[in-house]
DNA sequence: GTAGTGTTACTCGGATAAATATTGTCCGAGTGACATCGG
DNA sequence: CCGATGTCACTCGGACAATATTTATCCGAGTAACACTAC
């Protein structure tokens, strides 16, 4: 049960980008840059992120990546899903046939109760991680992070941000 | 986000020792014949297991695994947390310190709001799990499972359990 | 001055290696049971 | 016949590979801006 980095990368991307103006983008490299990463791998995640409707990617010169949608409508467990997949964390191997015993399947129709009671605890999780918005996570961080800090974010977001020319046409 | 496969096993295991009388035992051998899996790796997973004082081990010839306390006293949450480690999934790495802006240490006392989200999820995952007792696992299979496979597994624990000498002697 | 056009530099994207964690296997240390030997 | 003792087989325990997943890197495809030229 490990999470990967990457979520954590992904998410304070998601929330930098989504501190920027209109329909601006903001490059990988300058990301990277951002949280002293790797521009490389970032890229993939970010690109995982595209894939799932999460960010949009502009090529070409002035290019980069914004939000696909309004912070107030991505949450944490989107991010987490388009991360690390939408598989659950337990899978059951329904070992509970492999034995000896061999009964043919009619014997297994009901559900195992072991992953019935991991997926109950796994909805939890996601129904938790799903309550947080990202809008939440920076407004929190405008709240009470330190102003120092606050300013030297503004101040990349405002020397990194490429503003678009032409309107926010989705495209993929 | 992907728990280890020995999770299954243990959590398996764990119900299928807790189904046997006084304070027999059952070797690591059987158990994963009774679920077909390597035994030299089950017996890691046991042993973890028995580290985290879950499991007892008793060596010797008659000798075998057993619950080291009540099953009601036993958690999913305890056997997750001793196979998969106690660590959250979500390790934040602070990477927010790393960008090019060279903040001191004092912009940074305030936790992480990101990983508060986390682990406020986290919490709620293992609220989950730790509601869920090994008991009730055994006696949701004793009340809902398919018939034949109850008479299947009772046979296999009576064929296999060693009774300890200071227990009860009840053998076929 | 303006429109068309070719070049260019910048971006993302996917294919490719290295590192790490997980899974699987092996042989050795320890222990209690069992058979044997002596009283 | 009963007890002590030596041998042995069976157990767990930790060290050693194989595999899968994650992490990191590189080079290529694509695109829009820019400069240049012609009108």
């Amino acid at each position: 049960m490990k999470l990967g980095e990457g979520v954590e990368a992904s998410i304070h991307c998601a929330a930098t980008l989504a501190s920027l103006a209109g329909n601006s983008t903001m490059p990988a490299a300058a990301l990277a840059e951002s949280f002293g990463l790797s521009p490389s791998y970032l890229l993939k995640q970010l690109n995982m992120l595209a894939a799932a409707r999460i960010l949009e990617s502009v090529p070409g010169p002035a290019g980069g990546y914004r939000l696909a949608r309004e912070a107030e409508r991505i949450t944490l467990l989107d991010i987490v899903l388009a991360i690390e997949g939408r598989e659950p964390a337990f899978r059951c191997g329904e070992i509970r046939r492999n034995g000896p015993a061999k009964l043919d399947a009619s014997a297994y129709v009901k559900p195992c109760g072991i992953n019935a009671a991991m997926l109950r605890a796994e909805r939890a999780y996601r129904a938790a991680l799903a309550e947080t918005r990202l809008s939440d996570i920076v407004a929190e961080y405008q709240a009470e992070g330190d102003p120092r800090s606050i300013a030297a974010s503004c101040a990349f977001v405002e020397r990194h941000q490429r503003p678009q020319k032409s309107g926010s046409t989705k495209r993929s």
